[in-house]
DNA sequence: GTTAGCACTCTTTTGTTTTGAGTGCTAACA
DNA sequence: TGTTAGCACTCAAAACAAAAGAGTGCTAAC
């Protein structure tokens, strides 16, 4: 059977209809609000053939018809078209993000409340990973007769530190040693690689004279390192969910929230995602099958790469939702590029 | 009317059986589960007296009663004991709270994690706020041409940094230099005095050779300082209540849920309530006023005094979640004493 | 003072009927 | 041959009615 155009229509108007409503829609629905000039009748008939080929589905036999996973598939990538975001939310998404937009994860965490707010839906976002960072310098610098703090300066600008209690004591000329030490072996290595290799012990032979010292930052140095892996993720609007039709049995919402709630596995989903505008609808998810998902990445510096999205039944308006989240993202992508030289002007753990 | 012995125990009993059930309480279950020789008759005109006395209602004729807020209170000052924790939960908490305590915000977050699973209920933690530290130390750092970064140490050991990003260039004398006079001015003086008292300005005659530093440190140094006031909340549990019959119907859930979402609000509420293990029943509560909550403080250092708790609905395990409480709060005053030096071994923002 | 007995109340449960939205099929129409 | 009116049929949801059951309050007897 063939996919011709009146098809084509008939099931745009169901999905866009259930989109809105939530509830299955009938042929006398299509045939009055969407005047296409056809009688229910002749609806039916369609109906019944985009049933046949998977597009809709039927509650039970005297229900209208509700899309399928194929048929939102179908509507996301040829039937929605691509919806401008209104100008006044345009505004509205610029001036909030760029309100003291000093940290990158208040602003990330602020763009996810945005998007929460605007779709009505679960939004999440990722912070980049500092896996590819590579190092610029390392120094280590006294605090009192049993701490010094451990500064991880990398290329683009990031500095991390830690205190480091100390098992002995040290002295500043020590210190400015190890720091050169530590400097010259690790400068120019990403955080992965340093990780992933072992050149600690290069280090132990380099300082032996000092073995206390070494073995009281080694550790810590790898802990910085191993956090600087770390993608934080942020989630907002959860309680949204509960204002759906699909979610108002509250077991069912539980059990939504509680899959959420195991955000290291979430984490991990979206990292392994593309970049771009990306849409998972139903059971194209490996998990979650009734829920679908839209992200985007967003830029710092025009490399490290984070992702804003958020998560919803399959019945979700795409492209409004779609175009909201690349305009965040979009926005977040220049707002730390324009502000480039000052990204530095916050504080990395 | 006096409320005599009998009338005690037959209201403990009503209170006892509700907490579990959470269904009204009639005479026969009361005359039946917890023999004490009296007839559903007998026990009927009892509660129809308490009920007199303002302790119990009634939700239609012809249900059983439910405890009043007055009842709770009674319950939890003179009936309910105290419970004391299961030896396999203690093991627990300390094993979980134990497991690698590097971080105060962590070891809370977990803690807060340990107490909404034990207890079914929403916890909540708020760390220490730093108003009171005094300051040990100003030390100004050179990263790169632009860049600084200023490190504040406080008389506990705690070390906030932050990079300042310069609009000027600067020379190690000058960074010394300013270092030692923020130093000498603001040394011993806590965080709170320095941000109310106009300090800054001395500052400025202080160092008028170098006002481009000057103006480039000073704004962040009252935001690192800011910062350090900051109490950060962590809740946790959310979905519980979605268990829980009192929040069966959704929008219930949704306005429970929202309201605690405007956490700002819900902090202050914490850190004005007294310290040691607080319960507040339903309209005791300023909000909330069909919740109930229990929070105990804990110290870190013996001095700074941090929150945790629970909150749901009046019908809780009083006793029970009392006693983990108490537990857990004085697990982490343990832990935060016992490795009292290492403390400092993590980062603060 | 306690309790058995009983009428009464009111929610919950269960069963029944009605309604109405919607389909599928057939037959007529253009 | 495609379209449509008409109608029987289905099934969930709503409305209604009856029954069950839990529990009370009161009275009278112990």
């Amino acid at each position: 059977m063939e996919l011709n155009e009146r098809k084509l229509q008939i099931l745009q108007a169901i999905v866009a209809d259930f989109i809105y409503s939530a509830e299955p829609v009938g042929s006398r629905t299509i045939s009055k609000k969407y005047d296409m000039g056809l009688s229910p009748a002749t609806i039916r008939n369609e109906m019944s053939d985009l049933e046949e080929m998977g597009y809709l589905t039927h509650p039970h036999t005297s229900a209208g018809r509700v899309p399928s996973d194929k048929a939102y598939r179908l509507y996301v990538d040829k039937l929605m078209g691509s919806s401008e975001l209104a100008e006044d939310r345009k505004a509205l998404i610029e001036a909030q993000l760029q309100q003291d937009a000093a940290e990158l994860d208040d602003t990330i965490e602020k763009a996810a409340r945005i998007l929460s707010d605007m779709t009505n839906l679960v939004s999440f976002a990722i912070t980049p990973s500092g896996r590819d960072d590579t190092l610029k310098y390392i120094n280590l610098l006294p605090v009192d007769e049993r701490t010094i703090v451990l500064m991880i300066v990398s290329d683009d600008g990031q500095i991390s530190n830690t205190a480091v209690k100390l098992s002995c004591g040290y002295t500043e000329e020590n210190l400015q040693l190890m720091s050169k030490v530590m400097t010259h072996n690790f400068k120019g290595k990403s955080v992965n690689d340093i990780l992933t290799m072992n050149i600690i012990d290069s280090l132990k032979t380099d300082l032996s004279a000092m073995e206390g010292l070494t073995g009281d930052v080694v550790p810590s140095f790898l802990q910085t390192l191993e956090k600087m892996l770390d993608v934080d993720l942020y989630m907002d609007g959860y309680t949204n969910i509960l204002s759906m039709p699909e979610y108002s049995d509250v077991s069912k919402a539980k059990s939504f929230l509680d899959t959420l709630k195991a955000k290291e596995h979430f984490t991990e989903v979206l990292v392994n995602r593309d970049n771009g505008l990306i849409i998972t609808i139903g059971d194209e998810n490996s998990e979650l099958k009734d829920c679908s998902l839209i992200t985007a990445d967003y830029r710092v510096n025009g490399k490290l790469v984070g992702k804003l999205g958020v998560i919803g039944p399959t019945r979700m308006k795409y492209a409004e939702i779609a175009s909201v989240i690349q305009y965040i993202t979009d926005n977040l992508s220049k707002t730390f590029e324009i502000t480039g030289d000052m990204t530095d002007d916050r504080e990395h753990q």
